[in-house]
DNA sequence: GTGGTCTAGACCACT
DNA sequence: GTGGTCTAGACCACG
């Protein structure tokens, strides 16, 4: 069920073709994405999702720039087998920025910490039970 | 001392004048700018930050658009007196779509929630002592 | 005399933007295009070249992704000053790739070493020469 | 030892096919692989490279088409007849691309013309005592 | 079947 | 003025 590997909202601020890089990218530092896996096709993501297929292209172009992904001549995109899964100190470093702007959102707003940190615990656990 | 006012990264992925009018907004909301309040000039953001000074202009422009400013003939933009502070629970509301985005982001990177709620934790009292 | 800071081959094997990445590339790790310098504006390489904007933006794109230029917000492109000028030694291993091939179709061919190698000092000659 | 016959590098940015064509042709202009020789089956070469039977079908079937090779019928391919050994000068000519591509990469990287012609002269020589 | 390249043109965002 | 994004569609290259 390809259908559900992405998620596109096209009227979002952020780009289309960046929404699917950062996606893909965590999911295959993480390894839920595993070395040699295959991707879906352009042709597929860009039909599911109602997108142009070179926007989708786009992405997996820059994902192969970063090493991440392996074009295999003529059968699709694969996940990179060098590299590809990342410790957890290195995937807390692609959170830190956001965590940086985060924290300073917060003071700026005057929130208490424990109010935000409960919400987030709990938008958290919203998350884990949608998947479970 | 108002060269600490606002904080600009010009290399930053969000747009220099959106930061301006993010920070101010929460500043505002949060009652750290209090209503009659007088802004910097846009001549001096823009030296301070050696940015453009159409750049902060449109910044003050946008804020005086949701009401937040008011220009003072004369004196420059002040800050608004009707309904400028909000309720905690209208600022957690300025906040909620990037815990959503940060929640599924953890996810996407496999991390633990303690894992990732302690660092912003850290990262909070960092901020504190910072302007204790 | 930006005219003839590129030159293009609409019609080689090597796609049109990968000749803008390697030819600007090997300029700015050479020192000839320097940190800080204006690149001519994607609109102005496409005229002068006949060639579609996009074509030339995504060069750009791609060298901004390897961190040899930046994108002065609005102003267009320039150099990157961190890391753009790079030892001889440096700049000779981005042409081993090719010596090997070369070596490799050389000794296939059969050539003699005094043969190939005069007419490429020939070829370097008649370079010089155009440029003195 | 036909094992040794062909390199091909899968991942390479030159397409399969056409790393075959060209090493081939090469040996064939020079006289390394003779008139009525007979080549390695497509299977053959496919197995032993782990690569697509078409991808060498393709490659064999552009060089009959450039009178290089014969499809002798029930035995496979052989080196044809006909013009197939070139004299030096042809051969150089099937290098000058090259020659001129690596000129023109060799100033824009500012190198030295002695310190590139030591480096091309030294992988030579290594190419000689790897056959020796 | 796969992805890659390029175009023409629209529209947006930033300074 | 600058670059960025996306589309629709054509055509190519590869296996």
């Amino acid at each position: 069920m390809d259908a559900a590997l992405l998620t596109i909202a096209p009227a979002a601020p952020e780009p289309i073709y960046r929404q699917i890089v950062e996606q893909l990218r965590r999911m295959i530092v993480s390894g839920q994405l595993k070395p040699g896996e295959r991707l879906p096709s352009v042709r597929d993501v860009a039909g599911q999702h109602a997108i142009n297929p070179m926007t989708v292209s786009r992405a997996y172009s820059l994902l192969e720039g970063e090493s991440l992904l392996v074009r295999q001549r003529g059968t699709g995109m694969t996940v990179a087998a060098t590299r590809s899964t990342h410790s957890a100190h290195e995937r807390m470093q692609l959170l830190e920025p956001r965590l940086h702007d985060l924290a300073r959102a917060i003071r700026e707003l005057e929130l208490s910490t424990p109010h935000v940190l409960d919400r987030l615990n709990q938008l958290l656990e919203d998350q884990d039970e949608r998947h479970a």
